[in-house]
DNA sequence: TTTACATATTCCAATCTAGGCATATATTGA
DNA sequence: TCAATATATGCCTAGATTGGAATATGTAAA
């Protein structure tokens, strides 16, 4: 079996850095595919072949200007994503502890409350 | 150009769902492979070389216990992928705002405050 | 040493990809 | 209708993948 399409969920769709930074750009608000391709570094191909990607993900909605075609970031479809990292959330906050705590414990043995 | 090497960075490594399903069984705890072959269904060398990849972006360290080889999650090599998500916090909030206002304004028409 | 157990690695097949380039489609204006 | 602009699509190639089966490596016990 094949790696999974990158069309098959936002974790696939995301993993490229092009439409990364695609999300990116429009997250200050909506976009014409020339804008995408002045603000990045890639072909207009390129551009709307990654937004056809988010907008089979569902991260990316358009609209028809004249010739130009507007793209608005879909926030809420990052939705599954934000979850899952969010699972992990009391990690980063355990592992901040755990650095605190030895960080003390070098000095004396008190638990502080203040992080730096 | 092919796509980018599942051990190029995290958001590739976690592109795959049954590295996802590693990640959260390791979650719980350290583990050895032989468990986390029974608490998935995936094959044996399968999750070897999941944890392999798992291995190269550090999401994973392991320590050899015997025969066995014990696995645990790395949360901080998470921080990319949970910093690039937490970038859009703004836009989950921003939806749920357009929408309050729009429930707001079929009622009556209240002037906006500012975005951000 | 031999055997059994736990894990890792290799080879394979079938896909799916991203970029480059050419070209098609669509819309506007002369 | 014809030219110009904006965007989308098709074709190609090299590369990266996943799962499966077989096998190799490593450790412990008999």
């Amino acid at each position: 079996m094949a790696r999974a399409a990158t069309t098959s969920d936002v974790f696939n769709a995301v993993a490229e850095p092009s439409r990364r930074a695609l999300l990116d750009c429009l997250a200050h608000g909506e976009l014409a595919v020339g804008a995408l391709v002045d603000q990045t570094d890639l072909e207009q191909p390129s551009v709307s072949k990654h937004l056809r990607v988010l907008h089979a993900v569902g991260l990316v909605t358009s609209r028809r200007d004249g010739r130009q075609r507007f793209y608005r970031l879909e926030a809420q479809a990052m939705r599954p994503l934000h979850a899952w990292v969010r699972t992990f959330d009391r990690y980063f906050e355990r592992q901040l502890e755990r650095v605190k705590e030895r960080a003390e414990s070098t000095r004396r043995e008190h638990p502080r409350k203040e992080p730096s």
